[in-house]
DNA sequence: ACCTGAACACCGTTCAAGT
DNA sequence: ACCTGAACACCGTTCAAGT
């Protein structure tokens, strides 16, 4: 039965909003390997074509699409130290691309750069601010701070969203457990210590230390720049 | 013309080394994206299907790659302290990385798990063992220097390894320059600095100040697992 | 200006069939 | 066991032509 006109819901107008919301749509129904130009096109019932009038290419639709969803997470808890309100920021940018790991792997090439990726930042050098980092370890520090948590959650990303890449993790646990103690005595003799925890407790670390080290480690030559 | 047979050099047996030497001349010739199951294969002269008997995925073929230019990275520098000596291994790491930013990319969610990078992980081991880094920190530790220096050479690269990301980051750029006072004012104040440095000087920075952090963060229950 | 059909030039992966 | 032709089911992006 071919369809009438008139059976369609009204053909809304595009849009670069319009595009972003049926990207998010297609990556929560069916992941981001879904979603590509022809898919969304095709959810917008036109041609693969049109979208190029609102959006660059495919990389900046994904980097579109995170700066989205970063308008969800908590930039503001007022409860606990400095350090700890840090923390809680990034763990709630990290939950989001845990969320969503192949995002987080776009993301750690093509960076979001819309207003919630900048009200992130921003907040970020607010609480670095009062804990007294100097302006310019912070500055290169929330870099640093993102990345960290950005490669983290990347990191259990595949192109496939799923299953695959238990693949190369295997790869490397046995490659760890296989080694010889006379090539790799330090590896043999840390053995499932280097394995150990679960990847939100070595990202909870990871971070802590970093903030550590940023705000002990003076940037070169003075200000830089 | 049709070739006879006899012009053609001999064709030689496909071997898993074949493979992926194949796969590096096709890298230093044309770049990453280029490196695909179909080109390669032509590159052997057969077909893709056969490739599949010796690597499992697109994503196995680029891990291992990436351990086969790891092979020719300087892990073992006499001089130094034992923090220069980490920092000229990393870097050693980085500038491989450098070379080619979309292998990065790839290796931010596949790493790869073949015998150049557990030398690499081995010695960075054993230098932090020799900096009195204690073992459970250096175990986690190794981790987060391997994931900032990967992250930050992934950052330079595009699907095109080339050109087109300068789109994503004049974007970032022109976005912190347009952000106004009233609503972002650290990010205002901060200004250039925040986008200061080469990016050798920054993964300097953060890697020292990563160094810092890991020597003086207790990982959580004394030893993990 | 905005939108699109159609085309160009590719992909990864599987599988039945051959050797 | 190893190798392969052929097919399946897709991609991104461009561009000339339409409205």
């Amino acid at each position: 039965m071919p369809r009438s006109r008139r059976e369609r819901p009204a053909k809304p107008a595009l849009t670069r909003a319009g595009i972003v919301s049926a990207a998010i749509g297609v990556l929560r129904a069916e992941g981001l390997p879904k979603v590509t130009m022809r898919r969304i096109a095709q959810e917008l019932d036109t041609g693969p074509a049109s979208l190029y009038v609102y959006v660059r290419n495919t990389a900046e639709l994904h980097a579109a699409i995170l700066d989205e969803l970063l308008g969800t997470i908590e930039t503001a808890p007022e409860r606990g130290s400095w350090r700890a309100r840090v923390e809680q920021v990034l763990g709630s940018y990290t939950r989001t691309l845990f969320e969503y790991p192949s995002l987080a792997r776009s993301a750690v090439s093509a960076r979001p750069s819309g207003e919630n990726y900048l009200n992130l930042c921003e907040r970020l050098l607010a609480l670095l601010d009062e804990g007294g980092v100097p302006p310019a370890q912070a500055a290169w520090g929330v870099d640093v701070l993102l990345q960290l948590a950005t490669a983290t959650a990347a990191e259990h990303a595949t192109q496939d969203e799923s299953s695959d890449n238990a693949d190369e993790w295997d790869a490397l646990t046995r490659a760890l457990h296989g080694v010889s103690a006379d090539t790799h005595p330090r590896i043999a003799a840390l053995g499932p210590r280097l394995l150990s925890g679960t990847p939100e407790q070595r990202l909870s670390w990871g971070l802590r230390s970093v903030l550590n080290g940023i705000a002990h480690t003076p940037v070169p030559e003075g200000e830089p720049k």
